[in-house]
DNA sequence: TCACCATCTTTGGCATACAATATCTAACAG
DNA sequence: CTGTTAGATATTGTATGCCAAAGATGGTGA
C-alpha cells in the first residue's frame, strides 16, 4: 500500500471552483484566524481524500507543508475534533475519523430525518426563484445521468440536496446538515463510482423535483427521507 | 451588574453526581488529554451558566484560574468552537455563544425533528427494561410536578427526553442532540423557571409515555416533534 | 468644556523550546 | 530461534516568551 495521497480518488476539486466544499462558518475567507483558515484546508484535505481516513496527521510534517507552525495546526486539530472529523488518540496525535459501516448506516438515517425536514421546510417556503434553481439543477443533473458522466452527476447531486436544504431556511440544520454531510462525502464519493441502482435514484430525484415544484409538504418530506435509504443500499454495498 | 458567576442560575449540579452534564466523548474522564479535560470544564461551566452568553473568555485569567497554561485551555476553546458553544471574534478572542432568538426556534425546529426521529426508533426498538426506566423517570417527574419543585421536574425532563434518545440507540443522533441541547441548556432552564403552560407540558408527557408504552411508533414520532413547539412557546415568551 | 490624538496597557496570536510518552529496534537470554 | 527487555529516536503535549493589534486613558488644543 502507498501512501500517496489521492491515488484512489482521482482530485476532485482539479482547479475547478464550483465545487461544493463544506464553507468556513466562522472566517471571512483569510479574513483572520490562522488557526481556522488551517482548519477549512485540512476539511477539504479529508473531503477530497488527500487525508484518508485513519491516517495519522503528523504535525511538524504537515505543518511545515502548510507553511504554519505547529501551534495554529494543533488548534485547528481540535476544531476538526469537535466536528467529529479527526479523533485524538491518547498520546499518539490526531488521525482522520473513519467512520464504521454501522456509524455510516446511523450518520445516513440522521440525515435523511434532516433532509426529510429540509424538503417539508423547503416545500412550504423556498421561493419561486430558488425551487426554479434546483429544478435547473435537477435537469443538468439529468444531462450528466444521459451523458454516463459520474462526476458531474456526483456534483450535481450534492448541489441539489444542499440546495433544498439551503431553501428549507434554517440556518442551523444547514450548518448540521453540512458538518454531517461532510463526515459521510467520502465514502458517498466512492459509492458514486458504482453504476449499480443508478436508475433508481434518478427516478427518485424526478419524484423529489415534481414534489417541490406542486410544493407538496408531505410527499417532498416522505421523499427525501426515502432517498437517503437509495443511498444506503449503494454504499453498504460498496463498502461490503 | 456583578461579575460574580452563577448569580442568575442557582448552581444547578451543587454537589450532587446525577446531573445529566454534556458527557465528554472523547476523553476518559481525565484519562488523557488535558486539552480535552478543559474543554468539559468549559463545557460545564457554560452550560451552568459560570461563563455567561456573551462574555469574554479571558486566556490569561482562566487559564491560571484552572491551573492550566494557555495552550491547552486556548486548544480546548477550538473544540467548543468546532461545537459552536463558542464563537471567536477577529481578533478580540473567544465569547460564549449567545443564540438569538430566531437562532433558539431553529436549534428547537431541528431538535424536535430529531427527537420525533429518536421517538420513532424507540418505540420500535427499545428495551422492555429501557422503557420501564422511562417510565419510572416519567412517575418520579409527575411527582415533582405535583410537588412544584420545579429544579427536580428539570432534571428529570431533561434525563427523560436523553433517555428516549438514547434507547433509540443511534449514537450519532444521540451525539447530534447532546451537541444541539448544549446550545439550548441555559434558555431552557431559564424558561423552565416560568410556570405557564408547565400543565400542558405534563400533559404532552403523559401522552408520550403511554405512546411509547404502546410502542406507537407514528404516534411517538408526532407527539415528540409537536412536545418541542410547547418548548418554544415558552421560551419565546421567557426570553422576549 | 468637548473632541480628538497619542501613548500606554492589556490581550490575543504565533513560534519556539522543553518535557513526557510511545514506538521501534536491537541485543541478550532462555 | 524466539521472546522479552532496554535503550534510542521520534512525535506528541505543555509551557513560556515575544510581537502585534485593539482598547482605554489622559492630555492638549480648539
Amino acid at each position: 500500500m502507498s501512501d500517496r495521497a489521492s491515488d484512489s480518488l482521482p482530485q476532485l476539486s482539479d482547479g475547478e471552483q464550483g465545487f461544493p466544499r463544506p464553507t468556513p462558518n466562522d472566517n471571512e475567507v483569510d479574513g483572520r484566524l490562522l488557526a481556522s483558515q488551517v482548519a477549512s484546508r485540512l476539511r477539504d484535505m479529508i473531503v477530497q481524500d488527500e487525508l484518508k481516513p485513519g491516517m495519522r496527521i503528523r504535525e511538524r510534517q504537515l505543518s511545515e507543508r502548510l507553511n504554519v507552525s505547529r501551534t495554529p495546526l494543533r488548534e485547528a486539530i481540535r476544531i476538526l475534533v469537535g466536528e467529529r472529523l479527526v479523533d485524538t488518540l491518547p498520546n499518539r496525535g490526531a488521525v482522520v475519523a473513519s467512520p464504521s459501516a454501522e456509524e455510516i448506516r446511523q450518520l445516513l438515517e440522521v440525515l435523511g430525518t434532516l433532509e426529510g425536514m429540509a424538503g417539508r421546510l423547503a416545500a412550504r417556503d423556498a421561493t419561486d426563484a430558488q425551487i426554479g434553481e434546483i429544478l435547473a439543477l435537477h435537469h443538468e443533473m439529468l444531462s450528466a445521468y444521459y451523458r454516463k458522466d459520474k462526476l458531474a452527476y456526483f456534483k450535481l447531486n450534492q448541489a441539489i440536496h444542499k440546495s433544498i436544504v439551503e431553501a428549507g431556511g434554517n440556518q442551523v440544520l444547514i450548518e448540521t446538515h453540512r458538518q454531517l454531510n461532510a463526515r459521510l462525502f467520502r465514502v458517498r464519493y466512492v459509492s458514486n463510482q458504482q453504476s449499480g441502482r443508478w436508475h433508481e435514484a434518478v427516478e427518485q430525484h424526478e419524484q423529489i423535483a415534481a414534489a417541490l415544484k406542486a410544493r407538496d409538504v408531505d410527499g417532498l418530506e416522505q421523499l427525501m427521507r426515502a432517498h437517503i435509504g437509495q443511498t444506503w443500499l449503494k454504499v453498504s454495498t460498496a463498502i461490503s
